[in-house]
RNA sequence: GCCGAUGUGGCGGAAUUGGCAGACGCACAUGACUCAAAAUCAUGCGGGAAACCAUGUGGGUUCGAGUCCCACCAUCGGUACCA
């Protein structure tokens, strides 16, 4: 009677499907789960191995819940606009739905091949109008309170997909995408201001529980810095040089300014600059560079001193000269800084190429707490002996253990201290302001391709930019066979003219329609909340459904979506909060990562490798559970693993036994003597574990199990039972098979998850391991409570101890209630 | 450079969070079954003859350290003239 997992797999399937077994129940006054996995891009090479490492883990979770009484909802979708849909038509010359609508029925039969407890009755897709319509009301509700703007700015331009990419699309220069170089280009785009919300999408992650890496990822991005902004007088002006600066306490050590290459100060001031050619000149070189040239490989610093314009030090009165460089970037803060060579290594490295002054102003304070060997101590005071900065080595930024020095007022105070200072000094005096800033960028949001929601913009010469009218919506995306961009990076949609024209709403003149299509993560910013009520018309989810189902419980993803859709979702959720359409002010409760599989060299899987595993062929070898254990079992969740075709045999093999145990039942409404605490800690174990997503140890777990069964040649009804209940997450299609020939009637799925009793999880006998001077010597049996004068006589008798201790002197014994005992000899 | 991980047998990895290091699986070896092979089952499997030695390296704390502390090294991921 082997086990014929084909067949069996086939069977429940489509039981599940007929059935509708996992859809979650429109009853609000159940207990609610809402577990949610990244809905794929539906992509024309199917579904990769990668996929269902995620939806495998959560689907435990999910079924788990079910069968601890949640009503859960785990919903699947499809994110299906995006380029390579549409880099394939302009190919092939087929229309990207007819190829997407192909995609995602391949990869919906896929996904309920590996069954996958989703409720597919909310299966939504981003490219449907129903979907987008509302993801295009979302963009107008953005603009009508002003965070989305049109504006004219050197974007990212990716020269292979002939579109403007978002800074976070950039990676080293190149597009994320198709790794051509990207290059800087002026456009008129749409913005969507993220950046507001760069301090709340700081602080509201101390209210949920995303992994700490995930939340310093997010922080790192969005990159908070405080500081202060301070003007510098231009000498023989009423003008002032605005700087931005994170360490205003070194303000009497700054011996030179510098301003980005695009800083305005130039042409407003051409006139009375002496050298101007030259400053032309290196403003020409910074502006051919890409931003990838410009930040290559730490290279030397360049610059030019803009001779005839001079600032001065608002605090000491000093002069000092005004460089153009472009380690200034006109894009953060203002564009122009204070350079204090003495404690900053930009400023430092700079100030010794072209040999300006290094004046020091901060000292290391040695009468701090920090621990220091006299030979440290002397190297500070014999360092701080010869005030000779042009000596210095190498600039002192430490802001821990500073000591103001050579700064007047700040003299003597520590670098926190001296920062607090100087910021009331500066406001006081109307010098500046204390200030805040963020690496963080608004998001461009327009691309100039076709697959993708129409932004429903239309610009009439009178009234300018006006929405089109929400009861219009969706604003469909035109049929068209020239998929190719437009002329200069236009998009595709801009020789439709037909469809362009169109009357102003407001005016009634006639009018043109936006033709920039929104980017990916448009339709994937908000579709968790459709997934709460999909079939909805009049609104993108009822309040009821909302209140009901928010936030989600637990999102599982990859990592390389933290600075992309994950903040961009929070951002889009936000914003839905503050204008009274979601109920809770994160989206997400939860967010957990999986880790990448490798090929079987632990290399990355690639093409050109050779080394990509196709689930549907482990499917078709191995069956489903085995391929979902396996995967399971394969190493820790969140961390890469290299797949194995020998491990995932030995999955299979370990199913075979799970089955093959139906020869070795026996009577037993409960759990037999010999088993009992082993059931107990199992179920401990499992339940515990699955919460942690270490799935690795629940199968480890499960093996052990079948091992002592096996060993016993026996495994009574109600052991049989428990244990099909805990592996039936893992291998839903077997052990519902298993569940229903040894006569039960319900279906496992349905059935109540076992529960533990703590105390049973206790041996009555255990084995003390005995050590002398912490090293293992034997081990004792006793009984689970004994107490320190009975096993010290245990201990005695035994012979090894006796040996080991012999002609020794007992110094003190540690017995550790139930883990081990310790004697310490000398 | 900065931020975040990780480092344990031939391999993937366990270790109740300070208490028997190497669970579980793979690979390998031997045996049973077989004419034979595969499959299956059984046994063994860090090093060392042993005392002992072993969790990236070197120190430390502790009765006791893979786990805690200090200083390094290596690999991976993110990020980078962000003032």
């Amino acid at each position: 009677m082997a086990y014929n997992f084909k067949e069996v797999e086939e069977k429940w399937q489509k039981k599940w499907e007929d059935e509708g077994t996992f859809n979650a129940k429109d009853d609000y006054t159940l207990p609610k789960w809402f577990g949610l996995i990244e809905f794929p891009y539906p992509s024309g090479q199917g579904l990769h191995v990668g996929h269902p490492r995620s939806y495998t883990a959560l689907d435990i979770i999910a079924r788990k819940k079910r069968m601890q009484g949640y009503n859960v909802l785990y919903p699947i979708g499809f994110d299906a606009f995006g380029l390579p849909a549409e880099n394939y038509a302009i190919k092939n010359h087929i229309h990207p739905k007819i190829t997407t609508e192909q995609n995602v029925n391949h990869f919906r039969q896929q996904l309920k091949s590996l069954g996958f407890s989703f409720d597919w009755s909310r299966e939504i897709n981003t490219t449907d109008p129903n979907y987008y319509k509302w993801t295009q009301w979302i963009f107008i509700q953005l603009y009508k309170k002003g965070l989305a703007y049109k504006a004219t700015m050197p974007i990212n331009f990716c020269t292979g997909c002939k579109v403007g990419l978002a800074n976070e699309e950039v990676v080293n220069g190149v597009c994320e995408r198709c790794g051509s170089p990207v290059v800087q280009k002026e456009k008129s785009q749409w913005m969507l201001k993220i950046t507001e919300y760069a301090q709340r999408l700081i602080d509201d992650l101390d209210d949920i529980d995303f992994l700490d890496k995930i939340k310093a990822q997010q922080k790192n991005w969005i990159g908070r810095s405080e500081g202060a902004e301070v003007n510098f007088k231009i000498k023989g002006t009423e003008d002032n040089l605005l700087i931005y600066t994170t360490r205003p306490d070194t303000i009497f050590g700054a011996t030179y300014m510098v301003v980005a290459p695009e800083h305005p100060l130039i042409e407003k001031y051409k006139d009375k600059i002496e050298n101007l050619e030259e400053v032309n000149k290196y403003k020409q070189k910074a502006a051919t560079k890409s931003d990838f040239e410009r930040s290559e490989l730490n290279k030397e610093k360049t610059g030019v001193e803009i001779k005839g314009l001079k600032a001065i030090n608002p605090v000491s009165n000093e002069e000092i000269p005004i460089w153009i460089s472009d380690y200034v970037l006109i894009t953060y803060g203002t564009g122009a800084i204070m350079a204090v060579p003495a404690h900053d290594e930009r400023d430092f490295e700079f100030a010794k190429k072209f040999n300006l002054p290094i004046k020091q102003v901060i000292k290391e304070d040695i009468n701090d707490n920090k621990e220091r060997t006299s030979q440290e101590k002397l190297e500070i005071e014999f360092n701080a002996l010869f005030d000779n900065p042009d000596g210095i080595e190498k600039p002192y930024t430490d802001i821990e253990n500073g000591i103001s020095i050579n700064s007047g007022f700040l003299d003597g105070l520590k670098t926190k201290d001296a920062i607090k200072k100087i910021i009331d000094y500066i406001e006081e005096n109307k010098l500046g302001e204390r200030k805040v800033n963020y690496k963080l960028r608004d998001w461009v949001f327009s691309r100039q391709r076709y697959w993708g929601e129409p932004i429903p913009m239309i610009y009439c010469e009178d009234c300018g930019w006006v929405p089109v009218p929400e009861e219009e919506l969706p604003l469909k995306l035109p049929d068209i066979e020239d998929y190719e961009p437009g002329e200069n990076g236009e998009s595709p949609l801009a020789k439709q003219t037909e469809w362009i024209k169109t009357k102003c709403p407001h005016c009634g003149k006639e009018a043109r329609r936006e033709t920039d299509t929104m980017p990916q993560w448009a339709g994937s910013s908000w579709y968790y909340l459709r997934y709460m009520d999909p079939h909805n018309d009049k609104e993108f989810a009822s309040k009821e459904a909302l209140e009901y189902w928010s936030p989600v419980d637990w999102y599982n993803g990859g990592m390389e979506h933290t600075t992309l859709h994950l903040l961009y979702s929070r951002f889009w959720h936000k914003f839905l909060y503050d204008i009274g359409k979601v109920p809770t002010k994160e989206p997400y409760q939860k967010r957990t990562s999986h880790g990448m599989i490798l090929g079987g060299n632990g290399e990355k899987m690639s093409k050109s490798k050779g080394n990509v595993i196709n689930p549907d062929d482990i499917v078709k070898e191995f069956g489903a559970d085995s391929f979902r254990v396996y995967e399971m079992f394969m190493g820790p969740f969140d961390q890469t693993a290299p797949w194995s075709m020998e491990s995932i045999r030995g999955c299979s093999k370990f199913l075979d036994r799970v089955w093959s145990m139906q020869e070795i039942l026996v009577d037993g409404d409960t759990y037999s003597k010999e088993f009992e605490s082993m059931m107990h800690k199992a179920i401990k174990k499992v339940t515990n574990d699955v919460e942690e997503m270490k799935f690795n140890t629940c199968v480890s777990t499960f093996m052990t199990m079948v091992n002592e069964f096996t060993k016993a040649k026996k495994i009574n009804r109600a052991e049989y039972k428990t244990f099909l209940q805990l592996l039936n997450p893992f291998a839903p299609h077997m052990t519902e098979e298993i569940w229903s020939r040894i006569g039960e009637k319900t279906e496992i799925a349905k059935t109540l998850w076992p529960s533990y009793d703590e105390t049973k999880t206790i041996d009555d006998e255990i084995e003390i391991p005995v050590q002398v001077n912490g090293k293992l010597k034997a081990t004792v049996k006793v009984a689970k409570d004994v107490e320190q004068e009975e096993i010290d006589k245990i201990v005695d008798e035994n012979e090894v101890i006796a040996k080991a201790i012999e002609g020794k002197t007992v110094v003190k014994r540690i017995y550790v209630k139930g883990k081990i005992y310790n004697i310490v000899i000398k």
